[in-house]
DNA sequence: CTTCTTTTTGCAACATGGTTGCATTTTAAT
DNA sequence: ATTAAAATGCAACCATGTTGCAAAAAGAAG
C-alpha cells in the first residue's frame, strides 16, 4: 500500500466511482509507478474471501471508466495498469522480463511513412520486451 | 479451398508432418494470402462433427512446428495464420478492420534508438490496425 | 494387400475464467 | 436515521484450455 486511503478515495471519485472497500484494495495494490498486475496476481493479494465475480466487475468497470488499461504481453498475459496520465492505452509499452514491471514509453514511435500506399493506418499497439534501466545495473 | 490437396500434403510433410484429415482441412481454409482466422471461425467452416480437442490439438501442434503464427489482434482475439517465409512472428503486423486480413509488415520498423538509456531491447510486438489498400478502394 | 507399430483421434472429464440474474448488503445523500 | 441507488456475494451457466486413455487411422514392412 504506498498511497494513502485519502488519496485513493479522491482518485476514485474524480473518475465517478464511489469508493467501495474491494476498489481501494485493488488500486492500493496497482498503485506505483510501473506496476502492472495480471487479474489472478491481483486476487492473490486480496483477502482469500473476495468474490471473484466482483473482481471481475471492478476491473472491467475500471477499464471501462479508463482507471486502468489493458495491456497485453504475449497474447496470453493480460496485466491492468493504472491508466496514469494517457487516456488511451495506444501508446508503446516496456515490460521488463526481470522485474516485471511495465513502463509507458510514449517516446516509442512506430514509422507509419513506410505504411504502403493505399493503407490507411488508425491505431497501433506496441509492446518491446526486454530489460529495463534499473534491473540493468546501469544508471 | 485455394491449394490443391497436394500442395498442402507435401506442405506438411515439408515441416515434419503427417497430413490427416483434419490438418489438410484446417490449412485449407487457412491458405492464401493475409488469411487470418481464430479457432473458432476455423472450427465453423469445418464439418460439425469435428471434435474440438483434436483442433485445438492440431493448431497447437501447427504452432509448435512453426506452420502457423498465433498473432494478438486486441487482447481477447487469437488469430492463426499461415507462418509463410519468417521463421518467427517477431515482426509488425497490419490488421485490416474492413476484410479482416492481417497482413505482414516487416518494413514497419520500431524506432528503439529512442529507447531511454539503460533499457535493453529483446523482443517487439507490434500490431497496426486500419484500412488495407484493397478495402480502401485506392490502388 | 495384410500385419504390425506408431501416431492421431474422439470422448469423457476436469479446470479456469467470462458472464448473467437476483437477492442482500453497502454507500452516500437527504 | 431514513431511504433510494449502487455494489456485492452467490449460484449458475457457458466457452475454452487441458489431460488421459481407449479406439481408429496412417505409414512401414513383409
Amino acid at each position: 500500500m504506498v498511497a494513502s486511503n485519502g488519496d485513493i478515495s479522491s482518485f476514485l471519485k474524480s473518475h465517478g466511482l464511489t469508493g467501495t472497500a474491494i476498489r481501494k484494495q485493488v488500486l492500493s495494490h496497482l498503485w506505483g509507478d510501473g506496476v502492472a498486475l495480471t487479474q489472478k496476481e491481483i486476487e492473490e493479494k486480496l483477502p482469500p474471501a473476495t468474490d471473484r465475480v466482483t473482481l471481475y466487475r471492478t476491473l472491467r468497470l475500471f477499464t471501462e471508466k479508463g482507471v486502468v488499461h489493458k495491456i497485453v504481453l504475449d497474447g496470453e498475459t493480460q496485466k491492468f495498469k493504472i491508466a496514469g496520465r494517457f487516456r488511451k492505452s495506444d501508446h508503446a509499452h516496456f515490460y521488463c522480463t526481470k522485474c516485471h514491471k511495465l513502463l509507458c514509453m510514449p517516446q516509442l514511435d512506430v514509422d507509419l511513412t513506410d505504411l504502403p500506399e493505399g493503407f490507411q493506418f488508425s491505431s497501433a499497439r506496441l509492446v518491446v520486451e526486454g530489460i529495463c534501466d534499473a534491473c540493468s545495473g546501469k544508471k
